[in-house]
Formats: structure tokens, C-alpha cells, sequence
DNA sequence: TAACAGTATGTAATAATATAACATTTATAA
DNA sequence: TTATAAATGTTATATTATTACATACTGTTA
């Protein structure tokens, strides 16, 4: 069961802007999107992406420095996620693999490390772009 | 077999400075510490990088904006990598399994992208700072 | 050797991404 | 109510990365 966050006003608003672009956008081009809802400065929309990350309504796509809504509506936080990027057009879609994710948190090695987290990118050509 | 890359002088010196660091290092913290060998502008930096990347020397911590020497010495490019991060003391380790890099690099599912490349970061705590 | 192509370098300016610091306001709950 | 946590507003600044343009080096082929 997933718990309701109750989203401020300006979390609400990036969120979504987010949602509704139905891929990843970078904070800046969130900040051109919402300077009409009176987001004014860059601090107000990275607060807000901070905060929709640790609650699991977004992801951070690394390679990108983009963000994502969750397309997987059982995450409630952000700590084991994977994403297909295709690097012709950069459409970005989250992976829900039960086998994949199972896999990926029960891992461990040698090395003594505890894993908690993880985020896994995989790169290509989507079927569009391979058909080109 | 790894193909022998003739590393010219700025790639020798950049790659040098990240292998002996024996961690990650940032792109400008590397630019500072090369000043003294003649390296003075961030874009020296990052073309050296970018190359170093390209051939699979080092690799870049995405969630870090980081760089590391490639710890496994059957890396010829930057196309299956996987990394623990230790979130408390900022260790980083290059993770060489194989049973893991097959089973990602055969990873498919039913999206029909095409996989070439992926990039794992796995979170945690190191053994240290478990303990403390 | 000369001409060429590809790679690498040097330099300045600037773009893009992200955070620090501080004041104030709003929501939640004991 | 009163305390506390969370969110907001604002300015300035730090950090990361690229554009644009000129020059030099390296290896290959005519
Ligand atoms: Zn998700
Ligand atoms: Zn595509
Ligand atoms: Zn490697
Ligand atoms: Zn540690």
C-alpha cells in the first residue's frame, strides 16, 4: 500500500508538469514551465524535485540530469529503479522487471557492503529508432 | 585482448592523476591538480575524460559526477559497468562479477529496445562504516 | 617529401546544473 | 495555544560542462 503524501503547492505543480510531459525533463526547463505558476528561482523547483525524489513520485534519471515521473506506481521511494534510455531520440522508460528487481536487492558480493539502493540505466536503440 | 591505446600527453597526465588517486575524482579537482603540469582550462580536462571514457580507462560515476580508473582489466570500453557507493564515506568500488554483467548484459524484455550498454550504481554502507 | 586527414591542443567566453545563506510563512500536532 | 517541522521566497554564488575558433601534432598515402 502506498502512502498518500499530501504535495505542497509547489511540489504539486512540478509534479504535475512532470507527469503530463510523460518523459524526463531537466530543472531548468521546469523552471521555464512553471515561472507562470510564480516558481521564480531555481532553489524553489530543486527543492521541490528533492523532495518528490525521497518520496518516490520521481525519479532521477543520473545520466541525464533529468527527472522522471514514476511509471511504477508500488514505488514509494526511490531506491531501486531501472530505466531503458534510448540514445537516438533519449525516450526514457522506467523498467518494472520482478525477476530484474529481484535479483538486483538480493545482490551481494564479498565486498562487505550492505546494499540498500539501486539504479540501474540500460542504453539503446528503441524500436523506432532501430528501424531507421 | 585489450587494444593498447597510445595515450597522449594530457590523457597520460589526467589518467595518471584519477588511477593513483585510487578512488573518484571530479573533473575540477583534477584541473587543479594537472595546473602544475601545464593543463589550465576545464576543456583540456574534459576532452581528456571523454576520450578516457570512450576507450574504457576510466569510467564515469553518473550519481557523482565523478571519475574513476577502471579497476577491471578486461574493460575495452565503458559499455558494462557496475559500481558500489558507499553513502557515507564516498567510497567507490568497481564491481566485477560475471554471473551479474551476463545476466545484465543478456537482460531484455518486451519494450523491443535494442540493449548496448548499461550502468549500474548500487548504494550502501562499507563494511567500516557499518560498524561505526 | 608533400599533401592530407584525423586527432589533439590552447584559449576565452559562456551555458547548464546545483547549492548556500537567510528571512518568512504555512501546516501539523501535542 | 504553542511548539515544531516543513515549505516557501529571494539573492547570490558554486559547480559542472560546452561552444567557438585558432593552431599544432601524428600517421598515412601520393
Ligand atoms: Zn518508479
Ligand atoms: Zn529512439
Ligand atoms: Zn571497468
Ligand atoms: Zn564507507
Amino acid at each position: 500500500m502506498q502512502k498518500e503524501h499530501n504535495l505542497s503547492k509547489n511540489q504539486k505543480i512540478i509534479f504535475d508538469l512532470i507527469d503530463k510531459s510523460g518523459g524526463p525533463m531537466k530543472a531548468y526547463s521546469i523552471l521555464f514551465n512553471v515561472q507562470k505558476k510564480g516558481i521564480k528561482a531555481p532553489l524553489q523547483v530543486y527543492r521541490a524535485l528533492d523532495k518528490l525524489v525521497e518520496i518516490g513520485k520521481i525519479h532521477k534519471i543520473e545520466s541525464r540530469n533529468a527527472f522522471i515521473a514514476c511509471q511504477n506506481s508500488s514505488c514509494q521511494v526511490s531506491k531501486a529503479t531501472a530505466f531503458s534510455i534510448c540514445e537516438s531520440c533519449e525516450n526514457v522508460s522506467e523498467i518494472s522487471n520482478s525477476k530484474l528487481s529481484k535479483y538486483l536487492s538480493n545482490f551481494s558480493d564479498s565486498s562487505g557492503m550492505k546494499y540498500s539502493k539501486y539504479n540501474l540505466e540500460f542504453f539503446g536503440l528503441c524500436k523506432k529508432c532501430k528501424s531507421k
